[in-house]
Formats: C-alpha cells, sequence, structure tokens
DNA sequence: CAAATATGCAACCATATGGTTGCATATTTG
DNA sequence: CAAATATGCAACCATATGGTTGCATATTTG
C-alpha cells in the first residue's frame, strides 16, 4: 500500500463520526444505509458523505440490494493500516536498541 | 482512550506529509525542527505546523535544548491506535463466526 | 396503482486545514 | 560582541471538510 494510500486509510479513520460508524459495522448485523445513518446526531445526507469517505478508502463496501444498500465492513485496508503502526513501532525498538548497545560501549 | 482522542491520533495520522515526519522519526537518529523540516517539499514554518499537529495528537514530543529543539516519537499513543484497529478486527471476526454458525443450522 | 420507503444528487455555507510570507527573538560561534 | 543559526509567532489565503436543505427517483407494499 502506498504511503498516499495509508495516510487517505488514516484520514477517514480520523473522525469521530466514522469511528463510530465503523466501529457499529464491526459490531451489528449488516447495515443498510439507512439504519447505520441513525442516531449520529447529522442527517441522512451528511452520514451518507462520511459513508462515502470510508468507501474511498476501502474501510467499508456497499452492496446494493433492491431499494437498499447494504454497507459491509472491509478489514482489509484496516489491517494494513495496523501493520503500518506496526512496522512504525518496530523500527523505533530496534532504533532504541541500536543506541542502547552504542551507549554501553 | 477515549473515542476523540483515538479519532485525533489518526487524523493526525492522515496526511502523507505528517506520515513522512512519523517514519523519519522512527527510523534516524533524534531529530530537531530544523533537520526534520528539510526536504518535505514545504517551508520550516509550514512544517513546524504539521509537528504541532502530532504534538496535540501525542504521537511526537519536543525538547528543548538550546536554541535547538529536538523532536522525539512517542509509541504510546500509536500502540493504541494499533489496539483500536486490532479491537476492531476482532469483533468483526466474531461476528462472522457467529453469522457461520446461525447458517449452518 | 397509489402511498410509503430508501436512497441519490446538487447547491450552498461556515469553519478547519495546509500552506505562505514577514518579522522578532534566543542561543551559539568566530 | 557581531554574525550566524534555530526557532517562534502572527497575519493572511485558497481550498477542503463537515454539515445543511430541497428536490428527484427507484423500489416496495397495501
Amino acid at each position: 500500500m502506498s504511503q498516499a494510500a495509508v495516510a487517505q486509510l488514516f484520514k477517514a479513520l480520523g473522525d469521530p463520526v466514522r469511528l463510530q460508524i465503523v466501529q457499529r459495522l464491526s459490531q451489528g448485523a449488516a447495515l443498510c444505509m439507512g439504519e447505520l445513518s441513525k442516531d449520529l446526531g447529522i442527517s441522512r445526507q451528511g452520514a451518507r458523505k462520511q459513508i462515502q469517505a470510508l468507501v474511498s478508502a476501502k474501510v467499508v463496501q456497499l452492496h446494493p440490494a433492491g431499494r437498499e444498500v447494504k454497507v459491509q465492513l472491509d478489514t482489509a485496508a484496516l489491517q494494513q493500516g495496523r501493520d503500518f503502526i506496526a512496522a512504525l513501532e518496530a523500527q523505533w525498538d530496534q532504533r532504541l536498541q541500536a543506541l542502547k548497545q552504542f551507549t554501553e560501549q
């Protein structure tokens, strides 16, 4: 995943409303747009925009079904985000390790 | 960590320039502002603003030293972000598991 | 088929964001 | 101490963002 794609992923997760949407999807049953848009404190159309941001970042997929549209979590992107952070931490630890060896000499 | 704090963390990571700053810090030696601001394609003052965003999200700490200011990665927040994603994925997997059992009945 | 439901699309708006330039200040260095 | 270096701060600007309202359209349902 390119740096730009990772940035877009984190950006998508960097908003309380979108974070709540993602959390709801991970917990509950498969939700359609309408259901998912409730109780977010914003209008349906506003919620739709946030869902679209998640679609663009590939955190979520849309599956039209009749007059409804089901929204489904896609964990692939999430995992890559987690991996990115893990790699950062690993590099950092490695660096600390090297620094320790250096000061012990 | 509150939902709002997690959102702020991801928001801080959701920008290519800031992502590059964080990556540089994880790799190289402890950097001062000036060094860190180079080769980002923006001005020193612009870079400073981005670094400040990372400070606010607690991804990074500042340590003044004489006329310089050292910038240091703080992996605590990063880890919490990673944990948050891991929890999402775990819930999702659990849900899939439950769904599988249901359809197998 | 008419009414109800689920959604989409576009225009609009206030504020946040990512950047700039210009200048001031504190600390080192020769 | 004078010059060089590292940084800070404020004002400004164009664009992105997060939200709204209003209306159109497609699919179900009674």
